[in-house]
DNA sequence: ATGTTTTTGTTGATTTTTGTTGATTTCAGG
DNA sequence: CCTGAAATCAACAAAAATCAACAAAAACAT
């Protein structure tokens, strides 16, 4: 068993397939080493493998549940990585629902003594495993749509709780009304997490810039000159002026 | 044993996987100092070693992370199926932690309109999704060590929720002590799941019937006449006073 | 203090892993 | 069916990690 393992079935089973050599880049090692690697864990059946990439054979009715119900998974996975330039160990971070943050709370199991709070079930379940994290799951009562909760204990912890980071997304980024999500309790949410962290972390992909068939109506709260947008495109010449005094990251 | 094993347990569980290079570098000792004190470590597999790394063997590295930190996956499996002949469409059930608990959650992702609370953030996470489930996640702060929640608010909401089941584990069975677990707080737990439902069922694989390397202490509440004992092969004779008044389910 | 036991660091031989090179196979289009 | 590009494989040399053995240092008891 090498040591490489761990984290190749892990990268494997988040992106669902990945070349070879984009995997040995990863790593920083060569092509041949990832094939010697990965021969074994093929034999076993943990990963499967085609000429030309290997694919998660993680059987859909497994976690990431996301992952499945999520329209565009590999610009998420690429706003989740570059998460990790902002995020280091230690730091305190507020995390609201959504594929998204399923997403970014995957990645951020690489990162160690982080305080988290959300109010997302999967995202908390999945960051309290971590060892040296300390996690606060806010709410009691889950929603089915997404295993997130909006009742009132979950704001009480929420507002209880500083952190450095809020990390929010929305599921509409409209030219002339900003960031807007379909319900008022999320936007609850959202300004309660703003309000209690320095910074906040806009996480939207490019899909949300375009015109959705169900539109959301309600508008998120502002952000603060200095936020973070997190995104996948470079943001389009209509939207900038909603962009202009945040920082914004694109994730190649 | 060696002054440096608590420290290297904890770093490796910490960081999940580190160079033995690194760990000498760390505890300013050679590096054969560290594959000395790791053999016995490795021996006793408190520890895992490969060949250029210690990994921890306790970090979930995956998300259905109790499948592997579990030892007789195949029988908790077999109890978890036989759950569902117990458990319809509509009932309402405490959850206990524990990896035959999270087992318990995957099965019961068949049956619908569920009432489910329970203090482990996976099983939240797990049936929140299911659209028609009721779920509440009792607590708020979770341990890292397995995603569950035991402070007080955990217990209010246990304690505010009438159900008809208490899924229930346990870490050893005591041919003399009966129902046997590590921590205190578990057995708080269960003895308020046990009050607030009309039926209890206890969950044991047959591998608590036999020794344990890491023996738990602490007992836990009685269980009703009546009550349900889930296991995977017949009760041996020197327990059967355990069980005389119980419903013993044998899952094949 | 003295001798004994245990732990630790150093050295060099041995094993395992890794990168490179070049040959071979697979795949997609013409 | 052929062809070029990409992916894979086999083999060998270089690098890294491991091990065994011995000597130095530290801890311990007498």
């Amino acid at each position: 068993m090498s040591k490489y393992e761990i984290q190749i079935r892990e990268i494997v089973n988040m992106q669902g397939s990945i070349t070879v050599l984009e995997l040995a880049r990863a790593l920083s090692v060569s092509d041949q080493t990832i094939r010697r690697v990965v021969r074994p864990l093929v034999e076993r059946g943990e990963i499967a493998k085609v000429h030309g990439a290997l694919v998660s054979n993680r059987s859909p009715i497994d976690p990431p549940f996301m992952s499945r119900m999520s329209q565009n998974k590999l610009a998420k996975i690429a706003i989740a990585r570059s998460l990790l330039d902002l995020i280091k160990d230690g730091d305190r971070i507020a995390i609201d629902t959504g594929s998204t943050s399923a997403f970014a709370a995957q990645a951020l199991r690489e990162r160690r003594y982080l305080t988290v709070v959300t109010n997302s079930a999967f995202v908390a379940s999945t960051l309290s495993m971590i060892p040296g994290n300390n996690v606060s799951m806010a709410g009691t009562q889950l929603r089915h749509h997404d295993g997130a909760s909006f009742d009132r204990s979950a704001f009480e912890i929420i507002e209880r709780i500083h952190v450095d980071y809020a990390l929010l997304s929305a599921s509409l980024v409209d030219e002339r009304k900003g960031f807007l999500v379909h319900e008022q309790c999320e936007v609850d949410m959202a300004t309660a997490m703003l309000e209690n962290s320095s910074k906040t972390i806009m996480a939207v992909d490019h899909s949300k810039f375009l015109p959705q068939n169900r539109k959301p109506s309600l508008k998120q709260p502002e952000l603060k000159p200095g936020d973070y947008l997190l995104t996948d495109k470079p943001v389009l010449r209509q939207f900038q002026h909603l962009t202009s005094s945040l920082d914004v990251i694109v994730a190649e």
